[in-house]
DNA sequence: TATGAATGAGGGTTCATTCAT
DNA sequence: CATGAATGAACCCTCATTCAT
């Protein structure tokens, strides 16, 4: 072992301090009107040590991102077991409806990750980000879509764009009432989910 | 006289300059990258001039995406009337074609205005920075829902969706092909924006 | 006549606004602050017409503070003739506390003069700046004087002395109350401005 | 250890340079007509090292009042001693004297501090500016008055009068000889002190 | 590993002044 | 006389990054 259990706790601590403060930060005053002082001042370390974590603070907001997404789908799915959903369609609408709800309470949450949650849960770089994660979003995916009786053309591709829809919509409907207050958006959002999900659908070859 | 022709006409010339070389320094550089200094020196004009005409550079930039938005839908339905396609549906579906082949050509366009496409077009604030255009685009699509024998439960809202799941799959499709290339995609994004329309279509009346 | 009526009046009704723009704006938010086009703004003219009238905003800050400071002492002076009051000191000491309670009332006023007090009255520089002024403030001064059975060493030392010590306290007790109120001050201020004066008496040679 | 002495030795070095640029060239050339580029340029550091340090302009200036006002204090204070002049109105009429010389031969002096003179020897504020300096003006004073065997009024008011009376009238005095060369205003401005002092006697209880 | 003083380029913005109209 | 568009020098201040300790 290279460093002993102390020194990597220490180190550990310093970074999730930098990475909670610089979200705190970020979403308080915006990324732009955050400066990496600031964050190291907050989390209560020199300036210098920011960089023995992070390259800068793009770097820092990305790993962010991809912690946030993940965290919020896995909460997503987990609610989906313990109402114990039933139907591939039904789980979707159900994450759909959870995140949705969880945006409108979390504004904050909203303005930082709704614009990249598609990017964050599904492009490959993520992986890059994610060494310290656990959830294994595409394992959790696959997993879902076999265990339905349904088939679809290009089950991925399918989430792509309802994720897609469902956050820049949503985004404006919550934070701006525009075209429509998010209660109003609702049916025709999921109505055009489920539309969706079923122009892509292929008869189950079983 | 207040202003006589020749001085307005520079005025015009002056502004002009600034805007599309702001567009130019924006997709070139990026915004971020790109100081008022570098707009205005070479648009050959002196730094404090663009604060003549412009608040600073959110201003500007503002105005390029209501401005290069609007210009797009206009040339989009110019090519629908010009090529004669009828149907909404259909013509709604060459307008996307007609974006998304755009964008593809020109990736400087997309960057700059796919994540603002529907504010580009929907939004009220519009309005204040359209002093100068003169394109109305709201009356543009009233129109055409009108003379369609096919009726929506909320048109503006289905149009507000179309646009949302077009330009934020085509961002990712063109410039990183994910999850697929555009070619790829298109079937199924424009299988999608077919089925939101049909789950939002009612029965006409007539 | 090199200038006909109107035009002449007109002028005199376009500095007239410069300089009370100028006051009203030097008061609000300090010279500092204050730009030459927003005096031309608010006044109604061009940014260039200012440049007619006064050479920058030192000249402008010069000739208000001379027109000022004259026309408190005239105040105060009226108020001197209307109430009959007699007697050099008792004079003195009404004028002095008619000054104060006007700066107390007009804070603006207070800030604006009350550092250039004395300077605004006696200083030959004044004179320059008063070609529009009708107040013979030396003049007035003189009168007083010669009207008074007293006799001073220096007369013109004494008031000077007086106007300094009266102006550079009072800015102090009323704008912070220090080192006290100004209520408060105003017994040890006429008590020193009394004892000034009599250190400075000169049995009457008549 | 948070900071080893040869960097606290750096810092204080440093801090050092830019209080005395600053005034070298707040007075050779005016605080307006000076920009902290010229401070930190000319004291050999970089312009943000200004800031690790200072506020701003206003800051620096501040704080250089209280530091040269008292010192100078100090100065004169020493003198008396050493001069082993006694009895109170000596004591402050020697001192008003020193202030006097000090000011005719160092005009650079007189046009940065005569004007706040009391307000860097009593106002509270001044605290603030001076943490790094050892000179407690009120407790000097203090002595001062206990060990005379006289009794004033409101010993703080009468000094505060004073140092305003001698640093309003000196200043015009020096600078323009107006209304008199400072020689020839001296007896008129001490016999005024020694008048306002008597006027603030009040018979000893003892 | 951790620090934090020092850097200095670079940004946005203001504004007195000019001058062609 | 009057205008106001244009200028561009000058200013303040921020901040990512480095490096000696």
């Amino acid at each position: 072992m290279k460093t002993n259990g102390k020194a990597a706790a220490n180190k550990k601590q310093k970074k999730d301090a930098l990475l909670s403060t610089a979200f705190e930060l970020f979403t308080l005053q915006g990324i732009q009107n955050t400066s990496i002082a600031d964050i190291a001042e907050r989390a209560g370390v020199a300036k210098g040590t920011f960089y023995l974590y992070f390259k800068d603070k793009y770097d820092i907001r990305n790993r962010l991102i991809a912690r946030k997404a993940s965290a919020l789908f896995a909460e997503a799915d987990a609610a989906v077991r313990r109402e114990g959903v039933t139907g591939l369609e039904d789980q979707i609408i159900y994450i759909a409806d959870f995140i949705i709800d969880r945006f409108t309470t979390d504004r904050v949450l909203l303005g930082f990750i709704s614009k990249n949650l598609s990017w964050g849960i599904f492009k490959s770089q993520v992986l890059t980000y994610s060494e310290d994660e656990e959830i294994d979003m595409p394992g959790i995916i696959r997993e879902a879509f076999a265990a339905s009786h349904l088939r679809f053309k290009d089950p991925e591709v399918m989430l792509f764009m309802i994720t897609e829809l469902l956050s820049s919509t949503c985004y404006s409907a919550i934070l701006y009432e525009e075209p429509l207050p998010i209660g109003d958006l609702k049916p025709y959002l999921y109505g055009s989910i489920r539309a969706i999900m079923r122009s892509m659908e292929v008869p189950d070859e079983a």
